[in-house]
DNA sequence: ACAGGCAGATAAGTATGACAATATTGGGCG
DNA sequence: CGCCCAATATTGTCATACTTATCTGCCTGT
């Protein structure tokens, strides 16, 4: 009963909003959303097997073809597989695509564990360590300059949003920068993080957390233009596991 | 003229085979790889426009329902995005989600470059160099115990095919050890660096490089039964990179 | 009693034609 | 000259019918 057409919007779309992205909202959508959200949290178990189309429609109330384009979406995600006369099947969790926008947005909307941010900061230490890295040897003139510019911009942002983006362009820079496209493709889970990290608690409202940030930052930045590898990697490894650790405690301290 | 029924099957197939994923032959999965072929091979420019979908229809001479649900696919994994009165626009190749085993398929498609690889190997060396020291720290002793059977199977044999399925093992049995499902969600992406390296040689034709291939997976074993992460993560850094430096030099050197 | 295949039932896959929503483009009106 | 509106092209949604795959269980032949 509570299908009311309008309800309220999912956090999904001030990640959406933030980072650019188009949130056409159609049909199809929020039927995605709603199974994708049910699937991560639970609601439908691993290894279960979902309604049938029937059922499915009848709660919706959509034709069939928007309720099988959503659940094909949700079949290329990886998080479920359908098969003729056994019905369609919630596969483990190891076979989703995690590094997917909407997928990482689902695991949000239950409230970001702890558990969760930390997981995914020790991906973004693996990874972004090694962009760091390849970018302090690769790097041409032009990005060096894009990146200290990014971080000036940082160092100046007013207020969270601002921050946020600015640190995202930064991070999307170094990607850039390091040559290598799979850096590059998963800036949708840095930009998660980072907004996860600021919406809890963003360093523009403690000046000596923002000194601190900014000044790792251009760390790595210094240390790119210097082309060394190794000082990068430290620096974006610092980078990550101090916002990670500001996040985190203010979650459970306080 | 060319779209005789039975047209000979996709390289994917045999990662898909290897893996025991299901390749189930179904309209849409036709036409979801050959558009998702032509757009990664560029012969659908990126930010271009794809032909309207009547067009298409009439191409592939399916119903719109099956190149629907296609062109919803491969907007599910970024590489699409359609919008009304506007058309269906390739998007640039940063929004496209690399990690997902389909896209990666496409790419080795077209033969795998050795700056394709080079990239892979990359990637992997920043998140298996992490997942192994993460492994070390949080390793139970079941989970050492599967890691060093995978490495004695690998000892143990004796076609490419086998050795490539137990190396794949051990880097899962790495990923579930490290507790960290992120880790874990990448293993498509080994899967497809393995199969493309042992595709191009493999170390079980060369005995000496099948010793050493087998003693520097022990070697990480070994570091994270000691729970040593610093010697777990120069261990996997030297398997990968061995790993793409004995594939890169059967493709240039001969 | 058992093996094997044959048929029914169920759920996904495919087809088709009509209509709705949306955004660009160009023309008409102030 | 500029603004607004309508024509138009393209995707989005709907409803219904039919096809294919495959599991279950009966049924037959040995």
């Amino acid at each position: 009963m509570d299908r009311s057409g309008g309800r309220a919007r999912h956090s999904g779309d001030l990640i959406a909003a933030l980072s650019g992205r188009n949130l056409a909202h159609n049909l199809h959508s929020d039927v995605l959303w709603d199974m994708g959200f049910a699937i991560v949290s639970g609601q439908y178990a691993q290894g279960s097997i979902l309604p049938p189309d029937t059922e499915l429609l009848d709660r919706f109330r959509v034709s069939r073809t928007v309720l099988r384009e959503a659940l094909k979406t949700l079949a290329a995600k990886g998080l479920i597989e359908a098969r003729a006369r056994i019905g369609t099947r919630v596969l483990p969790r190891n076979r989703w695509n995690l590094f997917d926008a909407d997928v990482l947005a689902w695991h949000f909307e239950l409230g970001p564990e702890v558990s969760f941010l930390q997981s995914l900061a020790e991906v973004r230490i693996g990874i972004e360590i090694e962009a760091a890295a390849l970018a302090a040897e690769r790097r041409t003139d032009e990005q060096a300059k894009l990146l200290l510019a990014a971080v000036d911009r940082m160092a100046a942002a007013s207020t969270p949003e601002d921050f946020a983006r600015h640190d995202l362009d930064f991070h999307k820079a170094v990607a850039n920068a390091s040559g290598n496209p799979f850096m590059a493709s998963i800036s949708a889970l840095v930009e998660m993080a980072l907004t996860a990290a600021f919406t809890i608690s963003s360093p523009v409202n403690e000046p000596e957390a923002l000194i601190q940030t900014v000044a790792v930052h251009r760390a790595i930045a210094q240390a790119i233009l210097d082309k060394n590898p190794q000082g990068a990697r430290e620096a974006m490894r610092i980078a990550i596991a101090e916002g990670f650790a500001r996040a985190a405690g203010r979650m459970e301290g306080v």
